[in-house]
DNA sequence: CTATAATTTCAGTAATTCATGAAAAATAGA
DNA sequence: TCTATTTTTCATGAATTACTGAAATTATAG
C-alpha cells in the first residue's frame, strides 16, 4: 500500500493538525487515511502505508473507537478486522460534536452547577460566583441549541444555514406573524411562537 | 492573595481542563483566576496566587494575549501592568470563535480547497477527491454559517438560541409567508426570503 | 540621562506524552 | 481442546512540552 501524493498531503495534514484538534498525530493520520480509503483496511495495511508500528495502529484505532468515529467489520474468509470511517459527513459532524461536549463542555456544566449551589462566604465569593453564573448561562444556552440543531435532518440542516443569519429576518417574520395569529394563524403554528419569549423546552 | 475554596476549584478546574482545550494548565488557570477577578491583577499577584514562578505567568499571559483573552491596563501611580478578563462572556464566546475558527478550521479548508485543484492521477484520488468535497462544503457551510451566527446581537442571539430545533418551525412560518408574500407580503422581507433556497449570500 | 523597577527571554531541567517491541491475551478454525 | 493467527497490553526509551531561575531587555520616575 503506497499513497498517491494527494491522499499523503491530506494524511499528513491531518496529523499536523492533530495536536491542535486534541488528538495525536498517529489518530489523526489513521482516521483522514480511513476517511479517504474506498475499501476498508485492517491494522496492518495502516501500519504499513503510515509507517507506524502495529502496536501504535492499535492504540490509534482504539482511541479512534472511544470517539465512535470508526466502523468496524470482518471480510468473508479473513479474521482480520476491517477498519473504515462513516461515509456521512453529517454523522460524522454529529458524533464529533457529540463527543467534544462530552469531554470538553460537560464537566465544566458540572462544576459550575456545583459551585452555583454553595453559599459565596466573602465579598470575592459572591463577585466570582456571578461571573460563573453569566458563564453556565451562556455555555448552558449555546450547548442546548447545539443540542438542538443536532437533531435536525440533514436538509433542514442546509437550509438553515444557508440562511445564515439572515435568521434574524426570520425571527422579525416570526414576530409579524405571531401579531397577526389572532386574526389569521393557525392555532399549531401560535402556540409554538412563544418559546422566543420564554424558557426553553425541556425537549422538542 | 489567597483563594478562597470556591475560586481555588473553579481555577484548578480550567488547569485540569486546560489539556482538553489545548492550552496548558498555566494558561488554563491564570485566566480562571483573572476571570473571577473584580479587579485586575498583575503579574506577582497571579504567580503568588497560583505559586507559578514569574517568569511562567510572563509565559502565560503572553499565550493569553495572543488568544485576545486579555485586557491590559495601567493603575495610576504603579508601573506594573495590571491584566483582566473582558466581562462581557458573549463577547469572549465570539474571540474564542474567532480564534479557534483560525488555528483549527482554517488551515484545513485552505488544504482541502488546495487538493480540490488538483486533476486527479488515479481512480483512488477520484474517490478522495470525492471524500474532501464532501468534507470542505460540509466545514464551510458550518463555518460560515456560524460566522453568520455571531455577527449578530446578543439579543437575537439569545432569542434564537432559546428557540432552539424550534426553528424548524420557523423556516416552515417563513416557507407559509414566502408562499403567501405575493399577495400580502412586505417587498423588503420576501426579498430576502430566497435565500434559503439560493447559495449562501457572501456577505449580510 | 541615570537608576530602579518591571518584564521578557532563554538555556537547562523536569514532567508529560508518544511510539516501539516483546510478551500476554483473545479469537476462531481444525 | 489445541493451535495458528491476530490483537492488545505494558515496560521502556524517545520526543515533545512545560516550568524555572538567571540574565537581558524594556520602561519609567526622578
Amino acid at each position: 500500500m503506497n499513497l498517491t501524493p494527494l491522499v499523503q498531503s491530506f494524511v499528513m495534514h491531518f496529523g499536523q493538525m492533530g495536536s491542535r484538534w486534541g488528538i495525536n498525530r498517529t489518530v489523526g493520520q489513521i482516521y483522514a487515511l480511513l476517511y479517504v480509503s474506498e475499501r476498508p483496511l485492517n491494522a496492518d495495511e495502516i501500519a504499513e502505508a503510515l509507517t507506524f508500528s502495529r502496536s501504535n495502529v492499535s492504540m490509534g484505532l482504539k482511541e479512534l473507537d472511544a470517539w465512535h468515529l470508526t466502523r468496524l467489520r470482518h471480510l468473508p474468509g479473513d479474521r482480520r478486522e476491517y477498519f473504515s470511517a462513516p461515509e456521512d459527513v453529517w454523522a460524522i459532524f454529529r458524533t464529533l460534536a457529540d463527543e467534544r461536549r462530552k469531554r470538553e463542555i460537560d464537566p465544566t456544566l458540572s462544576m459550575l452547577r456545583d459551585a452555583l449551589l454553595e453559599t459565596p462566604g466573602t465579598p470575592e465569593d459572591a463577585f466570582a460566583q456571578e461571573r460563573m453564573r453569566a458563564m453556565h448561562e451562556l455555555i448552558d444556552l449555546v450547548t442546548h441549541w447545539l443540542l438542538d440543531v443536532q437533531k435536525l435532518d440533514e436538509n433542514t440542516l442546509r437550509q438553515l444555514m444557508k440562511l445564515g443569519s439572515a435568521a434574524q429576518r426570520v425571527l422579525e417574520i416570526k414576530d409579524k406573524l405571531t401579531l397577526g395569529a389572532g386574526k389569521a394563524g393557525k392555532p399549531g403554528t401560535s402556540a409554538r411562537s412563544d418559546a422566543a419569549g420564554s424558557a426553553r423546552p425541556t425537549e422538542f
